[in-house]
DNA sequence: CAGGATCCTGTTTGATACTG
DNA sequence: CAGTATCAAACAGGATCCTG
């Protein structure tokens, strides 16, 4: 699919069709995707940044992990876990006891990515009053317009 | 970090039910939550930090955008264009022309989130072969078991 | 060109209930 | 405890038609 731009008609764009921008020197290009994609897909659910967190703290039982990031349900901590157990990023460990003892623990490849979750978490904390104040803006401007 | 868990662990431990674990200066932690949720919000969906990445090169128009983008349709990018906007990410320029004409372009706060995407991508690009190898490892594991 | 309004879809998530 | 299995709800996203 996609197969590149179906460039034909050029209906009434007679010269200069691409050549976008490119001001000065981008901090971050790749025309279009990279890898950004592929990040978001692993980060971008709704629990997988939260689940590391937590992680990031040290080794956790199922059940304490539960607890800990409040508000999963266990299917979703269960679906989470198992694609970071697949994606290299957690250690699954379980210990055959009487009552099942599972624990997961991060790899160092997860332990990589705590620094950019802690890099998401900054910049949250710091400009959090300043996206709130542009948001109230916005929406009070759309009620009384002029 | 990795301070060793203490090695309680005790085979069918009955007590110590609560007591998480909090072990040394986790890089990242406020119990839970934090910021992240917010700009997973944020930048969390399909097409916003793509969006972002073309805008980082530099003013697009719309229909550049869409161009750029490469998949999104217009609703998609309308909505997308409208969060950033609210969120004071981006401004929307609008020129009274014959033919509407307008102009997207990144705030300055749209422009601190770059260093944070592109650190996304960094991570993204150098980690992927073992993402990839950890995940055909896990794929293959579980067609043949034993 | 820029975008609003609808309709319709697959995916994600949550609530249970059941098992080893 | 640590899951699996099912079902239904919620939602994001896409396609299309229609304005100014």
């Amino acid at each position: 699919m996609s197969a590149g731009h179906t460039g034909v008609t050029a209906p009434t764009a007679p010269a200069v069709p691409a050549a976008p921008a490119a001001p000065a020197e981008p901090v971050v290009s790749c025309a279009d995707d990279c890898g950004i994609r592929d990040v978001l897909d692993r980060l971008g659910d709704k629990w997988s940044v939260l689940v590391i967190v937590e992680l990031a703290a040290g080794v956790h039982r199922f059940k304490e992990l539960q607890r800990a990031v409040d508000g999963i349900s266990q299917r979703m901590l269960t679906l989470t876990v198992r694609r970071l157990e697949r994606d290299g990023l957690v250690t699954r460990t379980v210990h055959p006891t009487v009552p099942p003892q599972v624990e997961y623990e991060l790899t160092d490849l997860g332990h990589s990515l705590t620094h950019l979750v802690k890099g998401l978490a900054d910049w949250s904390l710091a400009h959090r009053p300043r996206i709130e104040a542009a948001r109230r803006e916005w929406d009070a401007r759309a009620d009384m317009p002029s």
